[in-house]
DNA sequence: TCTAACACTCGACCAAAGTCTAATTCCTGC
DNA sequence: GCAGGAATTAGACTTTGGTCGAGTGTTAGA
């Protein structure tokens, strides 16, 4: 409550403005692209934002060469598939701040997502002010959590995690989308189809995702992929 | 803390007797398993705790005949593979009064358990004093959840959760350590070697499993069990 | 006691998955 | 501009997975 009072009203004095003025928001659901776009035009108000609904589409945005100064990213939206798309998209663009979006409340979820090198955490139940604050914070290179959330104590994520992370990070844009149609379940040749390559080529990616997942075939792929979701929690005993 | 400061004091005088006064507790961690046959025995002077440490050994006992009143079982178990593991078992001995015992404390995962038709929640951290309330209380048909956890308000599961947890209760003995072994990713050839069999049998278990969990094959079965453990929690939006 | 249902088993056959080798393109650094 | 490396593509080949039909043994009920 008390460190999210002074927002927008002061925000214009605040910190570095942009450079550039690009910022990315990336959200499938209309609705709330529209509510996160006005929330970053009331923080920058000559800020210019892109929108994507899917991570091919941000993908495609990025190649052309705009240098955005900050990324949006719901995890729940088409490609990217949880934390594993943070995960990679973090790599991707290292020196772009990156703030997760989602509809998720856990605190266990909100943690992991700053452990993987998430700036900030905007619930979707939030304000426009907190959503305002937690833009402005960022973009200036800050930290930012929901309120109601204490910073964090104790890292959540142990060796093995940070080994699944880097595995992840390490796919190539083609192997992530594979990664992510075979968590699906998705056959071969229907990826292939998708992606408008051959059979061959799907399983030629596969064997290199195995590879860097350090997995010998896609169910044990599918079930390293769990570990992301479910974490450390269960298999703290034995 | 209140409702659990009467204990062990005034249990001889408590509620019905045991029948047969057989009580199974299944739990592979050794120390454990002595901790908790103190607290029955503690509860019920006269129980005969018969002791197993895996979903196997557990299943031996059962079918000698032997009728229990109680049944203890630790989730992280060998064979159990956590809350599948409830499920099954909750189906297969219907009508015996079942606690689950877990390392961990996490609401959501209590909630679910509760939900899958335990009778009951231990977490390890429990005092002596507070396992023995439990066990008494579920042996005489009551319900029992850690102090610090509320009763259950909205359920937590949803139609589709009920439907899995319908078609893992559907599976044969043999299935479900099939199923098991699956999910930590083994070939059928291991599987098979495992299980003293041949690979076409364990094919044709596969088979079977896939037409029972509604899936195609093999990948599509471990995504299925994902939503076990993750839940509902991700996919509210979309 | 007979039978009908079910669990478990297996072999033969076909489909899907996975490996290896190799070609092409694209990009980076010298 | 050109060498080197990585990403992407694919064909040929082997291994694994999955379906079908069928046989055996066990059990519950007519």
């Amino acid at each position: 409550m008390e460190r999210s009072r002074e927002k927008h009203i002061t925000t214009s004095n605040k910190g570095a403005a942009l450079q550039t003025g690009k910022i990315l928001v990336a959200d499938d659901h209309p609705l709330f692209r529209m509510a996160l776009k006005q929330a970053v035009e009331q923080a920058f108000p000559n800020a210019k934002v892109m929108e994507a609904e899917s991570v091919d589409q941000l993908e495609k945005l990025t190649e052309k060469g705009d240098q955005f100064e900050l990324i949006l990213l719901d995890l729940n939206m088409p490609g990217a598939h949880g934390l594993s798309g943070l995960i990679y998209m973090r790599d991707r663009y290292r020196s772009i701040p990156l703030v997760v979006v989602s509809a998720t409340e856990e605190s266990n979820v909100i943690y992991k997502a700053m452990e993987y090198g998430a700036n900030g955490f905007i619930p979707k139940s939030s304000s426009m002010d907190v959503m305002v604050e937690a833009i402005e914070q960022v973009s200036q290179g800050g930290r930012w959590l929901p309120p109601n959330i204490l910073p964090q104590q104790d890292p959540l994520l142990n060796d093995q995690d940070h080994d699944l992370a880097r595995s992840i990070a390490s796919l190539t844009p083609q192997q992530f989308r594979v990664l992510g149609m075979l968590a699906e379940g998705q056959l071969n040749k229907q990826i292939a189809y998708e992606l408008g390559v051959s059979e061959a080529t799907i399983k030629a990616h596969m064997t290199a995702i195995f590879r860097k997942l350090g997995v010998r075939n896609r169910t044990q792929a599918v079930i390293r992929l769990q570990n992301l979701d479910v974490g450390s929690i269960a298999n703290k005993m034995h």
